[in-house]
DNA sequence: TCTGGGGTCCTAGGACCC
DNA sequence: TCTGGGGTCCTAGGACCC
């Protein structure tokens, strides 16, 4: 049996933690920008706040009903995440971290799955105050159906067990296609058409429709609907394919050299994931866009790809290569929205083929970056060091009006609990 | 008139997830 | 004034190879 656990309003239960006033009232934590709502408390939900609402749209609303708004804080989720995997990890060996507020655990060769997911529920509870919901089914995409279950129908215990084909056989006819694990709005259109309402009409489907209409993904996903486990356990996250770091500005911009100087620190920020997991880009991608939303607006998006001569992580190296690929895409009499670079073909940095004719001096470029990340490493992550084209202006900065402190990372930001 | 077979690699686009 | 960010996988089609 598989056990999926996930954190109840995980980012709004963080929040809740350090602000115990936030209990029993709405509560919401917004995007970046402070754009739109991406957690909400029970109590929110209740008022009829839609995940993804735009946050400026429900301002009058959002006073009227006392709501509590957090900006989202993504260094104080992670670190609580990284708590309630640890717990969780001492209740089964083999697991599987798939998302910052959920894992699978294998539970395979313990008699009574029951017991042991009320145990998990408190262990959690208990030694971090994030509550969870916990489904054990014998495939992914049952446990994660019994999990939703659990939290749609608010049972009570907090977990469910399908382990009888008369209990799944219920849950499976009591959801609906469009809230199955990998079926999203554009496959629900298709299947509800094709007369399949409930995940029990789906688990009976045809193999060769399933294959022809849903690709290998929706056959194998049919299977796990029948209990017949086809999407496994993976324990270790293989390693990233592409890195991406990519914003909206906090206001318009029109200015290429503010652009550039948005560019430059996602740039940097780019180098930092790829050097602190050990990896390099081959290509990168640098895209710019205008704001969709503005219909009185002139819209313009473009990317580019750029192979660079050697496989790079060096800050200086992105941002040079990023700043090229911008001079090439940038037009100038737009109000710009967005910009992003995506490092993309990455290598483990051990396998690099360097090249006999570039000008780079790796070696050294290597020194300077064990350098510059040592230095942030003494200011918890911060980059103290930059470089001169990431600047100082932030006019292109995030709105983060409602921001909570960095109660666990930052040692400035830990609660007092007595003053002098 | 007839016009092979088998393969790889790359890209774009679509679908999904949290 | 104000609408997130970061990923994965699959398929189809074209270019190219022998």
């Amino acid at each position: 049996m598989i056990a999926l656990v996930d954190c109840n309003n995980f980012y709004v239960s963080c929040e809740r933690l350090f602000h115990p006033g936030a209990f029993h009232r709405p509560v919401v934590v917004l995007s970046n920008n402070d754009g739109c709502v991406i957690s909400r408390s029970d109590e929110a939900k209740t008022l009829g706040i839609r995940m993804g609402a735009p946050a400026f749209f429900m301002e009058d609303m959002l006073r009227s009903h006392d709501v509590a708004v957090f900006s989202s804080n993504y260094t104080l989720y992670g670190s609580l995440s990284q708590r309630v995997m640890q717990v969780l990890s001492s209740f089964a060996p083999e697991m599987e971290v798939y998302s910052i507020d959920e894992a699978f655990l294998d539970l395979s060769g313990h008699a009574a799955p029951g017991r042991l997911a009320a145990a998990i529920r408190g262990g959690v509870l208990q030694d971090v105050g994030i509550p969870v919901s916990v489904g054990v089914a014998p495939t992914k995409t049952l446990a994660k159906m019994a999990n939703r279950y659990v939290k749609k129908s608010k049972l009570p215990e907090g977990f469910l067990v399908l382990d009888s084909p008369a209990a799944t056989a219920a849950v499976l006819a009591a959801t609906q296609v469009e809230d199955i694990w990998g079926i999203g709005s554009q496959y629900a259109a298709m299947l509800h058409e094709r007369g399949f309402h409930s995940a029990l009409d789906l688990s009976r489907a045809p193999d060769d429709f399933a294959r022809r209409e849903l690709t290998v993904q929706g056959l194998r996903l049919v299977h796990e609907l029948r209990g017949i486990p086809s999407i496994g356990l993976e324990e270790t996250a293989p390693p990233k394919k592409a890195v991406c770091v990519a914003r909206s500005f906090g206001q318009l911009l029109t200015e290429k050299d503010d652009i550039r100087e948005a560019l430059a620190n996602y740039a940097a920020a780019a180098a930092q994931k790829l050097r602190a997991q050990g990896s390099r880009a081959t290509v990168i991608q640098v895209f710019v866009q205008t704001n969709n939303f503005r219909g009185q607006d002139a819209q313009y998006h473009r990317s580019i790809n750029l192979r660079l001569p050697v496989p790079a992580s060096s800050t200086r190296e992105l941002i040079h290569h990023a700043l090229q690929a911008l001079d090439r895409i940038f037009k100038p009499g737009y109000n710009y929205k967005k910009t992003g670079i995506i490092a993309m073909d990455l290598v483990p940095d051990s396998q690099v083929q360097e090249n006999l004719f570039a000008s780079t001096d790796h070696d050294k470029e290597k020194k300077l970056m064990q350098a510059l990340d040592g230095i942030s490493r003494h200011f918890a992550g911060k980059p103290v060091l930059r470089f001169a084209v990431q600047g100082g202006n932030k006019k292109w900065a995030l709105r983060q009006e409602r921001l909570s402190p960095c109660y666990t990372t930052r040692l400035h930001d830990v609660i007092k609990a007595k003053t002098d």
